[in-house]
DNA sequence: CTATCTGAGTTGCAATAGCGAACCTAGATG
DNA sequence: CATCTAGGTTCGCTATTGCAACTCAGATAG
């Protein structure tokens, strides 16, 4: 296992990093509990203050800013005899960081959870496990010595 | 496209969940940007601070949770001619949270950067393109509507 | 027609965390 | 013996958080 080599700066400068950008509207640590819900399916105020114990102030605040950035929507719904009320749905944004969750919650469950996984993952069609790699069109995965880092000169550091 | 069920709470209760877990670890954009760069190579403290603009105590802080957490280790290193200092370096741990941060690269370049990538993956050995997915064994992608949660009903809610 | 309930917030205040600038420290160099 | 450098710490100020209480709008009950 070669280290990797020493770098003073990334390759990508922080202003064309997407990467980066993502973190501004993601990046805090009630966000991504609120987002972890949401992507289980929870979408009422209550539900995420109760299931989370978030200060109303903050996952008012927190739920603003995921609806401004795209991730969510606000959704008016009605149950039979109650007055219109809200719910937060996440957006086609929203629901494609499924894919970063599940990564993150594969990584968490071997570091942090001693290998236990309370959820696991598996085809409905064939029934066969999941997971998430990294994997060339054909499916193939790679191991981490051949992942090769091409980057676009246009976003270095200095342009 | 069907939309996922509503709950009112999650699957797994939030003691259990490792993913839970994992945002008191990295769950700062501070640290994630540290581990971003990181990821690529950036290992000393003026680096860190030079390239993101964070403030020193701060960096002090973060780097101190990161070393604690067991994701990065300090480790002396000397230059010729220099007295003795310190690098921060990735431990495995931190080193195999390059998958969640490439498939969160995927998504942000998808959604922040209009779809392009400053930076693209490919495989040393073949040239192919690689990229994160939800696989099976095989390397068979999985589609969103066939993706079944299985949960283990020992880390349900109350027990 | 007033009183109550419920879900979705807002408000106010104290405690905490973050920010930026200045300072410290330990060896190497001029 | 003054200066430089890398890796920090300290300090005062401001911004954000956490928590409890309050509001608001309609539906239902008495």
């Amino acid at each position: 296992m070669t280290d990797t080599p020493l770098l003073h700066r990334s390759p990508i400068s922080r202003r064309h990093c997407n990467l980066a950008k993502s973190f501004d509207l993601i990046g805090d640590r009630w966000t991504l509990l609120i987002l972890r819900s949401a992507l289980y399916g929870v979408r009422r105020f209550d539900d995420f203050q109760a299931e989370l114990d978030v200060p109303r102030s903050v996952l008012s605040k927190r739920l603003a800013n995921l609806v401004e950035g795209g991730i969510m929507e606000r959704r008016p719904y009605s149950e039979q005899g109650q007055r219109a009320r809200v719910e937060y749905h996440l957006t086609r944004m929203g629901e494609t960081l499924g894919l970063p969750f599940m990564a993150m919650t594969a990584w968490a469950d071997r570091w942090l959870g001693g290998g236990t996984s309370p959820l696991t993952l598996r085809s409905r069609s064939t029934g066969r496990k999941l997971s998430v790699a990294l994997v060339d069109e054909r499916g193939k995965r790679a191991d981490r010595e051949d992942i090769e880092l091409v980057v676009d000169a246009r976003f270095s550091e200095k342009k």
